[in-house]
DNA sequence: CCGAATCCTCCTGGATACTG
DNA sequence: CAGTATCCAGGAGGATTCGG
């Protein structure tokens, strides 16, 4: 349940994940990332490959905004804060699995198409 | 199969879609003007509520590209082109009801956690 | 450790006008 | 009818630096 999140995990993933799209560039991942449990801020910046923290930031804001997921801060010391998603935020992972399946199925056959249109 | 498209399809489509995106701005709304049938340049800007031509042809365009419909010019005058779905542009249908799917439960919700945020 | 503040660049989408 | 050509504004995303 909180086992440390692997930093390659989306080594995988295409650089673009095809036409299907949830919410921003990052949103997804971040959602991929919290469905397992609630994760810190540094822990989040691994897997997201060079995520700069102003644009983790304004991903995270957004989110807590659209009631996606929530942000609890510890008055400790060092400062601790973690995100954990929604019921909200849990229900984007259906379409998300839809968008997924529908690139596992068919994102070979649009990269084909884009490279016999660049050799026309 | 071959009805005019009601120019006013997507009145009830809220400005934002929700977090659920298929391509670009316009994909979706296109591969829906589609579903029926082939249509001409002229039939899909009247849905598409004063898209410009320049928009609409590079909408067009790259959906061809990635090989998500047909283009089909006919020598004739006054010419007279047909865009038509391909089956790879047809199975995008089913994540994007997954999408709408989820916009018809929990826009809602979303859209309320926005407002509170505003107040609070 | 978790950000905020500032500055910058690219890309999407659009307005407007014109053409075979 | 079905586009093309040109110009332009706004916002997303990023680099860098600084603070509590």
């Amino acid at each position: 349940m909180s086992e440390p999140l692997d930093p390659d995990m989306f080594a995988g993933c295409p650089p673009v994940t095809g036409p299907v799209r949830i919410g921003d560039k990052w949103t997804a991942k971040i959602i991929r990332c919290l469905e397992s449990g609630p994760r810190r801020f540094t822990e989040l910046q691994a897997p997201l490959r060079g995520i700069t923290p102003k644009v983790l930031t304004a991903s995270l804001r957004a989110m807590e905004r659209d009631g996606l997921l929530t942000r609890t801060a510890y008055d400790e010391i060092p400062p601790r804060v973690e995100y954990a998603l929604t019921d909200l935020g849990r229900s984007l992972i259906e379409p998300m699995n839809a968008g997924c399946a529908w690139s596992r199925a068919h994102l070979a056959e649009l990269t084909e198409a884009r490279a016999s249109w660049q050799a026309g």
